[in-house]
DNA sequence: TCCGTAGTTCAGAAATTCGGAACTGTTGAT
DNA sequence: ATCAACAGTTCCGAATTTCTGAACTACGGA
């Protein structure tokens, strides 16, 4: 299996997580993560509602995610630990992130401090 | 010609935004028209730096920012002025497109209040 | 070694995007 | 009224991308 590739901090595109977080699917996956304490795995994560996503299909959706920069993933034994990259990410794009999952309706709302 | 569609402010879908501006010519259509004031016409935004983007895919980029709820196009005359939803998005998505626009570099970042 | 589980890669079908050419709708000139 | 010029849309075929079942790789345990 090929080393799974992460980008730098600094080579992260706006774009690329734009993008991945256009798939409500995988935004569902990534809202997951950013709740799940341990790091989720993909099987953990393959029934979202109804459907049961093919565990191919499973894997492309961790790719991209991994990919744009927004999840780290490590294997550990026999499966793959997940872990999103918020903390560094909101330093690179602040606010971007929250607003999404606010969006999405995943978080509640933020108050306006004060 | 068919009528130009907009969706209603409670028909807008994150994932639509998100699409739309994954695409960095969007974005940057986008951006000229959040600065502009006037409301941009399409032929006068079909140059981004050095690519002549061609008229059948600005039509597209058009439509795409259009129906996903971001734009407000409407013909006058002989050409079309768009101009941004940015109001009523900010409304129901709070944070959200100014933190997009902050991550391309298209605004500058904002302090914090206080 | 052999088996089971977690996830990846491959490959072909389906869907999407891109962009040139043809078209529509509007204005202004004759 | 007719024509020309212009702004933008639609059409459609080529190229690219996405999706997912099947085959495969990697690891751990017995």
């Amino acid at each position: 299996m090929r080393p799974l590739f992460h980008p730098a901090l600094e080579d992260i595109r706006p774009e690329a997580i734009l993008y991945a977080l256009s798939d409500p699917e995988r935004a569902a996956i990534y809202a997951q993560l950013a709740g799940a304490a341990g790091g989720g795995t993909c099987s953990a994560l393959g029934q979202l509602g109804d459907r049961v996503i093919p565990k191919s299909s499973l894997s492309n959706h961790f790719k991209v995610l991994r990919e744009s920069g927004l999840i780290l993933s490590e294997r550990q034994g026999v499966e793959m630990r997940n872990q999103t990259r918020f903390a560094e990410l909101d330093e690179r794009f602040p606010g971007l992130i929250k607003a999404i999952l606010i969006a999405y309706g995943q978080i509640p709302e933020q108050p306006k401090a004060g």
